[in-house]
RNA sequence: CGGGGCGUAGCGUAGCCUGGUAGCGCGCUUGGUUCGGGACCAAGAGGUCCCCAGUUCAAAUCUGGGCGCCCCGACCA
């Protein structure tokens, strides 16, 4: 492709703002355009990009026997190519009504997959079986941030996989673990698989591929051992403290106007470690009780994990005050009657601790969990840099990481509400079991971006860049130099190689500088100095090493390091 | 949904406090010189100052309302 018949737009100068390095590196490089708020037109590079991305993905699928339809929805998109309106899109994500909102983007493909599955699939002959698709998605986010990596209009591909039993789940979801791994290292992303949270898929199991990097919105723990998982997920070992012996009674001492874990602190002389922080949620209009060791912090996530519920809020200090008969500071768990008290595995089996007294400046020592009050055991605690791991005691790190893709051991949870089942070798119906598998187009091109950039652009590897070479004249106006330019551009051609030619007449320093931002692997120059010398220049972006060769062997030369 | 900021030429912005000719850089057009790391000289085109209403002899500027965008948080694939 010749640069001046494509359409690159004018490489412009973004303002350094909060955003992520790579998304103000699209846009400068013309790979994106910002449409409206969190839609982005995705330019011709971009595209190019983003479809060896899919064809990559395409491959890798292929390869694990997975197959590929297109599912049908209603979506945006075609209400706005039925209705013709440029802005329908727009009113679309403005809907204020929840109901026409969720309409308009259909039901879950979760479901509408498993209802193919019920009517297509008869027999455990069939099984196991791995549908997937690469489609435009939706989302109403609510903000839209970090450029490509949080959008309400992107690129997944998903994929369902059915199996006639749990031996069958295990191994469609290793096959896609294995297919994903692929997927990124072809793509040139350094990912971690790490553990996490099923959230509201359901199912037991599901893990992330996610690349790190601090434009991440995903917190990662990871250990020296090999250890990762999300920090919405992570566990570690708690540092061991030492209670004192001795089973004395609780005791109340005056605490006037502490507050907080702090203010005990720097009053007693004794470690957080040894006091117990008491929280009030309200769970679906209970109220609930939670206690966590003084330096430690409370994961709401394993919280609704525990509860069952997503549904809770902390309380009000009015409602807290009406439970506990005592202001925010002073609160703990002794007394309370009719009150669910969930506490953190930490405390289990403490003994001599410290805790509010649910009397205003005043709190007790000598407290026991188990003997003074009763509480469930949860794991509630979130995680944090520098635990010991679980696994080989190593102090965890907490790193940012963008999530890519996400693997789910769904289970039997859509397929048993829906009844999709299948006949076994014994004439016998058993329901279908399911895994389900996202993962984000824009994310791996963004990703690609983030770990392979710096101050003059960025250098996407070979596999997934716009174009695999850039063939710059740099003086346009030489008629003999322009002459051996589009020849050697022919010979590209014939090569079956991805060429841009720069035919620009742009100054030098213009088209060098263009072609460092736009992220082309391999630059191959023909200038004066070196034409005369029958010699071209072959420029390799990720390390910016030239190399020159002679003319004749410039396009073989190319082949060469492409194939390498 | 809560908090903060912004809306002036294609892009980035100054001017606003203290009302009175709308300015600068980049880009664009034309001519010339230049041509291996974002050239220079000269001439030029380009603006409903987000919208509506109010105050005023006079509003980019002051007041009220609306719309839009960005950032932080909450929520969430």
């Amino acid at each position: 492709m010749r640069w001046s018949q494509a359409f690159i737009p004018t490489l412009r100068e973004v303002p350094a703002e909060a955003e992520a390095p790579s998304h103000r590196l699209l846009l400068r490089a013309g790979y994106i355009r910002q449409v409206s708020a969190g839609i982005y037109a995705h330019l011709m590079l971009a595209r190019r990009s983003l479809l060896k991305i899919m064809q990559i993905i395409r491959e890798e699928m292929d390869a694990i026997g997975a197959q590929e339809f297109h599912l049908p929805v209603l979506n945006p998109a075609e209400l706005w190519r039925e209705s013709g309106r440029w802005d329908a899109v727009d009113v679309i994500f403005k809907f204020k009504d929840r109901a026409q909102h969720d309409m308009c983007l259909g039901i879950t493909h979760e479901e509408e997959m498993t209802n193919i599955a019920r009517s297509e699939l008869r027999s455990y002959k069939q099984l196991p079986q791995i549908w997937y698709q690469i489609q435009e998605k939706f989302r109403d986010e609510p903000r839209p941030k970090s450029g490509l990596l949080r959008l309400r209009e992107f690129f997944m591909k998903d994929s369902y996989s059915f199996d006639i039993d749990e031996a069958g789940l295990d191994a469609s979801y290793d096959k896609h673990v294995h297919a994903y791994k692929r997927i990124c290292e072809r793509c040139g992303v350094r990912t971690l698989y790490v553990e996490a949270f099923s959230g509201m898929m359901g199912g037991s199991v599901s893990g992330e591929f996610t690349a790190p990097t601090d434009a991440g919105e995903d917190s990662i723990a990871v250990s020296a051992c090999g250890y990762a998982a999300n920090l919405e997920k992570a566990i570690s070992a708690v540092t061991p403290v030492d209670d004192p012996a001795g089973d004395e009674a609780p005791e109340a001492f005056p605490t006037p106007g502490l507050k907080t874990i702090d203010d005990l602190v720097r009053f007693t002389g004794e470690s957080p470690a040894r006091m117990i922080k008491t929280l009030v949620y309200v769970a679906q209009s209970q109220p609930v009780v939670i206690l966590m060791r003084g330096d430690h912090t409370l994961s709401e996530i394993k919280l609704s994990t525990a509860l069952g519920t997503g549904v809770f809020r902390p309380a009000t200090p009015e409602e807290a005050l009406k439970l506990h008969g005592a202001n925010l500071g002073s609160l703990g768990p002794l007394g309370l009657t009719g009150v669910r008290i969930l506490a953190d595995k930490a405390l289990e089996g403490r003994r001599d601790l410290i805790a509010g007294a649910n009397r205003d400046d005043t709190h007790l020592r000598h407290v026991a969990p188990g003997r003074d009050f009763k509480a469930e055991y949860h794991d509630l605690r979130l995680v944090a840099a520098g635990d010991p791991c679980v696994r080989c005691g190593q102090p965890l790190e907490v790193i940012k990481a963008v999530e890519l893709g996400h693997v789910f051991k769904l289970g039997r949870r859509y397929s048993e509400a829906m009844h999709a089942t299948v006949l076994d070798a014994s004439g016998k119906e058993v329901v279908l079991v399911m895994g389900s598998y996202g993962l984000g187009v824009e994310r791996v091109l963004t990703a690609a971006v983030e770990q392979n950039h710096d101050k003059d652009g960025m250098f996407l590897p070979k596999s997934i860049a716009p174009f695999e070479v850039i063939l710059t004249a740099a003086n346009m106006d030489d008629t003999k130099l322009r002459a051996a330019a589009e020849e050697l551009y022919a010979e590209l051609q014939r090569q079956s190689i991805d060429v841009l030619f720069d035919d620009r007449d742009e100054r030098p320093g213009v088209k060098f500088k263009d072609a460092d931002l736009i992220g082309v692997p391999f630059r191959l120059t023909l200038g004066r100095r070196t034409f005369e010398q029958g010699r071209a220049e072959i420029f390799v972006r990720a390390t910016k090493q030239a190399q020159e060769v002679k003319l004749t062997e410039a396009v073989q030369v190319v082949k060469q390091q492409l194939g390498s």
